[in-house]
DNA sequence: CTATATACAGACCATATGGTCGGATTTACC
DNA sequence: GGTAAATCCGACCATATGGTCTGTATATAG
């Protein structure tokens, strides 16, 4: 890390701009050309801190992607609350947040999973390892829930967090097609009967 | 529908490798070439049957793609039994051959609703359809399964709707990043955990 | 002030892709 | 069997893309 200032930032807002457009168009329907025309930089730039397309890619998903979903998905369900309050208030603000886009192109994470699939295994691999990260704090998180009498003790927990990952994903892929924030509001309304279901029947 | 024979044959070949390949590496990674080398048939062939990459995807969307939702997704849960044992069944079944396959590729519909979104409205529009003709199948045979005292009168079933195509898609996108069969099972188990929310209260 | 490493510019290359076009071959019809 | 339409071939084109390489300006160190 003893990387100077200028080298750094330069990096970083070719990292930046990079995701950007490779949530919004694609990994593969976005050329280097495309990132370094908007930040007026030129090739030699680019392939000067980095080596291909692919190791620019992965270095995104560990300093850019990464943290995104914890910050977005992982820390906001850390505590000591209900977790099934944490979840809906996290998905509702992630939701909300896809709603007042113009322009929403879904979950980033679970687009580049569909992207990368059977295509590119050393990517999959890092995304794969995102998507383990936030099974293991949703499965810890729901755990807790339920040694703290906020869930039934019959809960299945690893199941209820596939359960929520999937949802998340595809509701998301969804808002996409048409009327994302009734699609919202329907999700929203059923998680929260779904979330019923699964919480401690003891009246305490 | 007054083309020869042999006209249709090589069409439909095209199309069905096409839509294999397509769902495979995805449309804009695959070429035109890739796809007559299948065959082998060439560029000629190809631009003799179709205007243009667009106009062929779009034609394969009309005929093979939305007949495949249609009997994966919609035809079983056409009928008069309990919607949501119908339900149950038929996204078991489907993520059954899903695992089954060595290597899947998550919902084609859901996979291509990522792939084109923002990119081209044409092609969207086309996805998006199916998503309402499957949207509306499913509000209806809810509808008519609260209707017959098999749903719990209080539900909404526009919402119920949103939910369950939300989680497959979803669950379908997560299966192919890791342990598809655990993952399934676990998806099933608390389908039938927000199902039995759901369902009818009254003890017939 | 000079030398040297850093950071970037941009011409260039090999390859791939969607699409065109003139011609060859096959099929259908009289 | 001859003719014309339908079907298909494959060379060709313009463009785009990932990546290389040489050169240049700027900053830093001695």
């Amino acid at each position: 890390m003893n990387k100077s200032l200028k080298r750094m930032a330069t990096m970083q807002r070719m990292q930046t701009t990079g995701l950007e457009l490779f949530y919004a168009k694609g990994y593969y329907d976005t050329s280097i050309d495309d990132i370094l025309k908007k930040l007026h930089l030129s090739k030699g730039a680019f392939y000067y801190h980095f080596d291909s397309k692919e190791d620019f890619f992965v270095q995104i998903i560990q300093n850019l992607l990464a943290r995104k979903i914890y910050s977005t998905l992982i820390e906001p369900i850390e505590g000591h609350d209900n977790p099934l309050t944490l979840i809906t208030k996290c998905f509702d603000d992630a939701m909300e947040t896809a709603v007042h886009n113009e322009l929403d192109y879904g979950c980033i994470l679970s687009n580049f999973i569909t992207e990368f699939n059977g295509k590119n295994d050393i990517i999959m691999r890092h995304l794969n390892e995102i998507v383990t990260v936030w099974e293991v704090n949703l499965v810890t998180a729901l755990q807790k829930g339920k040694f703290n009498g906020y869930l039934d003790r019959h809960v299945d927990c690893e199941a209820a967090a596939t359960f929520l990952m999937s949802s998340y994903f595809g509701v998301r892929t969804l808002m996409t097609s048409a009327a994302p924030a009734a699609k919202k509001y329907r999700f929203m309304s059923q998680l929260r009967q779904y979330f019923k279901s699964i919480e401690s029947k003891v009246i305490s």
